[in-house]
DNA sequence: CGCTCACGGGCGTCACCTTT
DNA sequence: AAAGGTGACGCCCGTGAGCG
């Protein structure tokens, strides 16, 4: 990407010294802004079909997409008239078709998937699972989070009370929010969603209520992604390293070091059927 | 029909945040 | 301070859609 940041003459990273320098150029700086793009669109986050890395690039290049809302309103600018994107280069009427119909499939977004995308320092997959299962709503967090702005208070307090989430975390989350440009960017946003509130899982009398698994290998009879969803719908913690914490190893062909550790740390391993039938009464 | 790309599935590393 | 875990990488592969 040809373009600098104003602010820093660099890309979003440098490194001085033993130091990494982060840019603040914020959304000024053309290599953050595309960057954020690309993870917003990522597998864990809005995941849109047919919208990957390559099309973000180009799409911001051309002016196309310059903020996640815009995403939202890509067909409205360009479903039709002279400039339309069936007419652009590589892409047909199909393509064009699919990919508004991708996009109108996400604009629904569970609380969860909105918070990582927002790409918030520090704030994964697993932190934004935490933060959407506490907060419950869009508008709660973000009551929460303009309350905690001093770093001080109830709502600072309740904020870093959430097992997982600690100081940095917690500062990184305020001092996005309090940015003006970046507040405005994010409004934009969830004026074009449909944001779904987390239900807390009933954990009820799950074998694995409070346990700390692990899955490693393929699984045969459903997805990683699947199988994580339901562990964590019965109340376990799915975790992608072994530790002596880890209560169950599920293995499945092509396991490699994770159950190597597991087994010279004597934790249970289990394959996909064990594992399966583990879970079926709940 | 060849090519590119998206996408899902996987492996591992490592800095660094949170917890103990 | 160490342990535990997350987040962000980089890398691999195979498959399938669809443009040209």
């Amino acid at each position: 990407f040809p373009t600098t940041c104003p602010e820093c003459g660099s890309y979003a990273l440098r490194e001085e010294g033993d130091a990494v320098r982060r840019c603040t150029g914020g959304l000024i700086c053309p290599a953050q802004a595309v960057e954020k793009l690309k993870h917003f669109v990522s597998r864990a986050a809005f995941d849109i079909d047919g919208l990957g890395a390559k099309q973000i690039e180009q799409f911001y290049a051309d002016g196309w997409i310059t903020e996640p809302a815009q995403i939202f309103t890509l067909e409205a600018r360009y479903g039709k008239g002279m400039h339309q994107l069936k007419n652009r280069e590589g892409w047909g009427d199909k393509s064009a078709r699919k990919l508004f119909q991708a996009i109108e499939n996400k604009r629904t977004i569970p609380l969860s998937r909105l918070l990582f995308a927002l790409g918030i320092r520090h704030v994964g997959e697993s932190a934004s699972k935490l933060l959407a299962r506490h907060y419950g709503t869009w508008t709660a967090f973000e009551a929460a989070i303009e309350a905690a702005r001093d770093g001080v208070g109830a709502a600072w307090d309740d904020l870093i009370s959430i097992d997982g989430i600690g100081k940095v975390m917690a500062q990184s989350l305020v001092s996005t929010f309090a940015q003006d440009a970046e507040r405005a960017s994010i409004d934009r946003l969830v004026a074009e969603l449909d944001i779904e509130a987390t239900v807390r899982p009933d954990v009820g009398n799950s074998p694995v209520a409070g346990k700390t698994v692990v899955f490693t290998g393929t699984l045969e009879k459903m997805t990683r992604a699947e199988a994580k969803a339901r562990a964590e719908s019965l109340g376990a913690k799915v975790s992608g390293s072994v530790s002596a914490k880890t209560d169950i190893l599920i293995a499945g062909p092509g396991a490699g070091s994770k159950a190597t550790k597991a087994t010279a740390l004597g934790i249970t391993i289990l394959d996909e059927d064990g594992w399966l039938d583990l879970i079926s009464d709940a």
